[in-house]
DNA sequence: ATTTATCATCTACCACGGTAGATTTAATAA
DNA sequence: TTATTAAATCTACCGTGGTAGATGATAAAT
């Protein structure tokens, strides 16, 4: 049901979700940016991403225009749901336990994160 | 770096990890009870994760036994970081907000995390 | 009118996870 | 001794992500 996506093709999600419509050529020089991509295989992955429908796209002027059919935040969720079922069974505890024993947590988000689980606690009493 | 494992290697991760060393029979045996595999597809996957060095394996009376080289906690560690890094940019708190906000979490699931946390939180001041 | 640039499309390749049949080898049961 | 069983290996296939060159169509510049 849920729709996966590889590695490039998230960051070409976030390209269009920065733009909310733009053209493969812009993905392709944003991208580029930070690491060199073929314009190709740019156009191959939106292809992909237009079949699964994460993607929807409109011609003008003999151009595409690609605009995102998925949110950020539908699709880290349903991701992160997937994660949390197939490593940690769906425990979310057992999942952040995890990340705290690994260090590096800064106190920021240590106290982001009491703010979270706090607040939330609070409202589901 | 890091190993990656597709879904049914970490199955047979999760059974290597139960029996601590056991042969690919009985690996097949296990996984079948839940849903049916084929005793090559076992052996293959066996063998690929002895190539990628999360599997050791030794020989007694004509036979395979198979040992994990990696923990579940080293492995889901390394798995939850990639992760975390991937789709949240590397934030905890983006990733705890996400999974928060589609509901189904249990009291339980909601009291550790809150525990988890607060433990944490004392022990960096 | 011809060249140049830009797009979209086609085709092909590699890696890897997952799938499993076919084959070989060896021990054991009849 | 021969048939059965079981293990390991070989080979091959499909799907998908990622990669990108080759080709064709078209508009703009010269």
């Amino acid at each position: 049901m849920s729709v996966k996506l590889g590695n490039v093709q998230l960051k070409i999600m976030r390209v269009l979700w920065k733009h909310g419509e733009t053209t493969a050529r812009v993905v392709t020089d944003e991208l580029s940016k930070t690491s060199p991509i073929a314009h190709s295989t740019v156009q191959t992955l939106l292809r992909k991403l237009v079949a699964k429908k994460a993607v929807d796209h409109v011609e003008r002027d003999r151009t595409f225009y690609f605009r995102p059919l998925l949110s950020e935040s539908e699709l880290s969720q349903s991701a992160a749901q997937d994660f949390v079922e197939r490593v940690f069974r769906g425990s979310i505890s057992g999942l952040v336990a995890n990340l705290l024993e690994a260090e590096q947590v800064t106190d920021q988000e240590l106290a982001r994160l009491r703010e979270l689980v706090n607040e939330n606690a609070k409202e589901s009493k």
